[in-house]
DNA sequence: CTGTTAGCGCCTTCAA
DNA sequence: TTGAAGGCGCTAACAG
């Protein structure tokens, strides 16, 4: 039925030792007789069987990227990034070389699906697996990955972790050598950054719309928004003027009335991402309030949409391309870890247009 | 060294087989006898094999989902409702029953790497694929995707366009059963009601960004468009009133200054999607000119940050999270294909306030 | 309902 | 440089 590894020897008439010795290019062969199997596999139309490969081999080419939101471009652009690197050039033909098959899963922000992905990623002999975006600060969530996670890199597999802190000390499974390198997001100083450019614009009255509870992520940030509050001495009832919400446009739309209903004198938003930037600005809009005379807003990312707002929104910019293609190399061992296996990548204050001196 | 199947059959102290049938399901088990099982499995920590299974069963549980840019929300929001679809409920503990790993690769818009994509999971014995996207209208890429998808077809996988044209009519191969269904855009449709839409309006001259040459995706919008202006009766040289780039905002930048450079009369922009639109605002608006009073702009696909674009875009609303839940749907046979295998899938015209009649 | 028996297709020593 | 042979871990008929 289907062609097999020994049709294509018997064809080239060689055995199929040799065959397989050419696919995969790990051991010398006479080129006449390499030349005559790629006849044989190109005349045949033969395709290697992955599962008895993988079986055989005890490994497979498969690499795993894990993303909380496919449909969101902060996850998309980082795992574009890590699949150009894990894929390698696109002349290749497919034939064989290191040839990877990266390919990203998409967990929608669920603990379970998560657990679920690393299994069945697990059940493939997967070479690696880069896992993207912040965390959830589950204990028995971060149990149940640390021990996962152990497993995978005792079978051999590369862990990577791309916008997600190390995992906590308190897992020791998970220390020595599970994970082969974090490159964590410096969210709380990216944070604190824009909530200082605020201050220094004037601003003492400003809503914090935050991202999930229990996300390294939105805590991160938080924390360097309430940094910055504190070390300018603006007192006030912070939790009053924090909402949390999912990452999303309509939650900025929602907790930015909420904000505004709860404290109208707020002069400026500042939002757990562009997204949720984008919800702020559309529901401060239709208060009939000017942006940025009336209100400033600003998000965080700086994805490609937000400089074509209007105004143009100012944020923090991560290197998302730059850090998802670091974290693929990394996976295909093309670069070394950083000392430690942990890496901060920095982030960069934009100051546009959606933020400005409060009135008066 | 790792746990395998005889361990399990061992310490529960049944045989191999009673493991794998309990694993899989398919046969009866006595209830003591699975829990028994089950139990050595959880002790054991037990990972089923994903190759030897694959091998043994000459099928696996993986999906492939190909798409274009995994950046781009159009792409991310198919290829998540996709997956919603084929994961199947979170709930499920990974532990057996029909779970498929859905996994999405991004081709960068690649032929090369499309048809790669295409092999490895072939060698995988991927049990369905799933392409969305536009195709290249390349006559020998069109040839080695038809020959490609016809050998899948052959060894058992499913294979389900979403977004994109059925097989022409030249591939004979591929015409029976090759492809389980196509799930195609009316993008002809919604160009054509975009244009008719800015005709009515007043606009007799209007400038068209579009896509990538070659492109079913672009050829169908712009056809589309140039429909409705003969049908208004509207002449003018179209060639010149038409500028070709990729999907991406600094195409319709650049695209758009140079439409307005051949002719500063331009009362209307339409954009090849909402990113390219984008894109086009930022170039009018950057010549000091008014959107909508001195120049209206349209895109297509609304996608979500459509809606907070100021003025908020008029645009054709594509349903991409229902094609793509279809998709998956179809690809998992929890759905009947449509007749013929092909479904045409409306799109909805969406007037915001990017659109105007015309100045004086 | 459960055990036994063969492979699935390939890789990898070991010889030649 | 090449061939022969065994086994990777699991599933799928068959019996029983």
């Amino acid at each position: 039925m289907t062609v097999t590894l020994a049709d294509v020897a018997a064809r080239a008439r060689v055995s199929p030792a040799t065959v397989s010795r050419v696919l995969n290019g790990n051991y010398p062969v006479a080129a006449t007789t390499r030349e005559r199997v790629l006849r044989a596999v190109d005349e045949l139309d033969y395709v290697l069987n992955g599962p008895a490969s993988s079986l055989a081999a005890a490994t497979s080419d498969l690499v795993g990227i894990l993303v909380n939101d496919i449909a969101d471009p902060f996850f998309g652009i980082m795992a574009g990034a890590a699949q150009t690197e894990i894929s390698g050039p696109e002349g290749s033909s497919g034939r064989a070389r290191g040839e990877k098959l990266a390919v990203v899963c998409n967990t929608g922000g669920s603990p379970q699906r998560e657990l679920t992905y690393l299994t069945l990623l697990q059940r493939q002999r997967a070479a690696a697996v880069v896992i993207t975006g912040g965390a959830l600060e589950d204990p028995a969530h971060i149990a149940a990955m640390s021990a996962k996670l152990a497993r995978l890199a005792d079978a051999g597999t590369k862990v990577v972790l791309c916008g997600r802190p190390p995992l906590p000390e308190g897992a020791p499974e998970a220390r020595n050598g599970s994970v082969l390198a974090a490159l964590t997001f410096d969210n709380r100083g990216g944070g604190r950054r824009l909530t200082e450019h605020l201050l220094t614009l004037g601003h003492r009255s400003i809503g914090y719309v935050a991202g999930p509870t229990e996300r390294t992520t939105t805590r991160h940030r938080l924390e360097g928004h309430r940094a910055a509050l504190a070390a300018a001495g603006v007192a006030g009832d912070q939790d009053r003027l924090t909402v949390h919400g999912p990452y999303t446009r309509s939650s900025g739309y929602d907790a930015t009335r909420e904000l505004l209903r709860r404290d109208p004198g707020l002069t400026a938003i500042v939002a757990a991402n562009d997204t949720v930037a984008l919800g702020a600005c559309a529901a401060v809009r239709e208060l009939g309030l000017r942006i940025p005379e009336d209100v400033s807003v600003a998000g965080f990312d700086d994805l490609p949409f937000s400089v074509d707002a209007v105004p143009a929104l100012t944020t923090v910019r991560l290197p998302l391309f730059a850090a998802g293609a670091r974290a693929g190399r990394l996976a295909m061992g093309k670069e070394d870890p950083p000392p430690g296996g942990i890496a901060t990548i920095g982030s960069d204050l934009m100051t546009r247009g959606s933020t400005a001196p409060p009135r008066g």
